[in-house]
DNA sequence: TTGACAAATGACCACCTGGTCATTATTATA
DNA sequence: TATAATAATGACCAGGTGGTCATTTGTCAA
């Protein structure tokens, strides 16, 4: 075994037990029975250890996932079955780590890890929405991302029971009961939460800038869809100002104030602050 | 403001931002304008802060969502919207709390902290049990706890969504849509996953004994549901051995190996090995 | 103005952290 | 065997931690 892969199974098992901030490299490098320098010549700090072991599993885990979507063979509520039982099988195998990724995912600060989860959160997403299509087509196509959230609040509840509780558990019978579950709400369920352009928004990293061509093509599509009001006219005064400013903060944001009294443009009044970096 | 709300309300600030383990009481006191040891004097220790802060918080938001359901001018699927929103609603006007929560409880290892967060979860769990009963009586008995699951996955997951993305959302329809959803489930779902038997398991204290009296019952139950065979002499011996130790370390380790074998005797096997601290 | 009591201070403690690097041990090559 | 190259060590560093306590400051009634 490669002294990197002594190092991250050593960290696997403390990190699990402890925790990533409460385990020291003193510590690991102890439970590997190799000193302290040795250790940072196959790491180059702490933050690497724990990215090398998110990708290792990670990468396993959605290869994994992907396969059973992928397979032909596979289809109705028996995919959604396999999909389920598949996730809580890796969870399972894999527990130390899933118990890592659960905490940390959660409780990390660290810029670059939440970016990492972020992208493997929107892979698994990917995965999901890709067996949506293949299972319901078009009949899910206004409670699709409502389905993804469902499936992993399903996921992530139901992996709490084995990973902190040492249960035997039938992750067979899990599978189906919540195959069942899915395929209900994804046939009758018909008040959508998370629309196109919400999902779009939590998708995008939490910094990204809105370019100023995304802002008015957003912004003409609502015009089009108001009536003559204050609300349009704002509007319209807005969208003459990012095109070539001129107007002064203060009239900006009394002019977003207007739209924001408006439900359905809240979202845009969103996301002009963030373009007018209010 | 009394001293120990000036800092419950900086402290809670500041664990939002960073965590718990990350801020250390000098900010805390830097960020309040008191000095240390001023600290030292409201709380014995930075634990004892933390507590503090889940205790006031969690008091309030289970008393909300009690009164909720107690309201009997709240029925059918308006119950489940209502029950909805005030979670939601509680989660974005504490929102630096709920982070918190969300993210020490995840992580944590401090035994009492573990023990306080498992406490309040089957306050919740009650409440959401009595609920249940409420609204579908005698026809969800069989499921009754695979919907306080999901339940709690839907209160997870969709949280995050304000509570880690700045967004204004309509609390209020997304009442109704998890409202929907619930209700599904609750008439038409058939295969139940987590039976009484499994959610007594978890909510009782990880480390709970098992009375003898107890453990006694469960066997005589499986007992009588057993065919002969070696599994159902196995659990006989067992019993006799419980009832008065003869048997050697070795021995009972081996018969309980047996009854391991059959899939539904593993939780029996489980509840064995804990009693015998095996 | 004095004195008694409580409230508040911050220097200080022992300990632990992630990370470095001059030194030493091991191995491969000639 | 001698030399060069690589691997491994652990004492050491600066900085930060939760927590303490002798000392100072503030606030009363007498």
């Amino acid at each position: 075994m490669s002294k990197k892969q002594l190092i991250m199974e050593s960290a696997l098992e403390l990190f699990a037990k402890q925790g990533f901030e409460a385990t020291s490299v003193q510590q690991i490098t102890e439970h590997s029975g190799i000193s302290k320098g040795a250790f940072y010549l196959s790491f180059k700090s702490k933050d690497e250890l724990i990215m090398a072991l998110i990708d290792h599993f990670m990468m396993q885990f959605i290869s994994d996932l992907d396969h059973i979507v992928k397979d032909p063979n596979n289809t109705g509520e028996e995919l959604l079955r396999k999909f389920f039982y598949t996730t809580f099988h890796s969870f399972q195998k894999h527990s130390d780590f899933a118990k890592i990724f659960i905490k940390e995912q959660a409780h990390t600060f660290n810029q670059e890890l939440i970016s990492k989860g972020r992208h493997f959160d929107q892979l698994i997403d990917n995965i999901t929405l890709s067996m949506l299509d293949q299972l319901y087509g078009e009949t899910v196509q206004h409670t699709k991302y409502d389905l993804i959230y469902c499936i992993k609040g399903f996921m992530h509840i139901y992996s709490h029971l084995f990973l902190f509780f040492n249960v035997p558990l039938d992750l067979n019978l899990l599978g189906r009961s919540l195959a069942e579950k899915t395929n209900l709400m994804a046939k009758q369920s018909t008040i959508p939460f998370i629309t196109d352009e919400l999902y779009e928004m939590f998708s995008e990293p939490v910094n990204k800038e809105i370019t100023t061509g995304k802002m008015i093509e957003i912004m003409d599509q609502k015009i089009r869809e108001l009536e003559e009001s204050i609300e349009k006219d704002s509007l319209i005064l807005l969208k003459q100002d990012v095109l070539e400013p001129s107007l002064s903060p203060a009239i900006i944001k009394g002019l977003i104030a207007n739209i924001k009294s408006l439900p359905h443009c809240r979202l845009i009044a969103y996301s002009l602050r963030k373009y007018y970096h209010f």
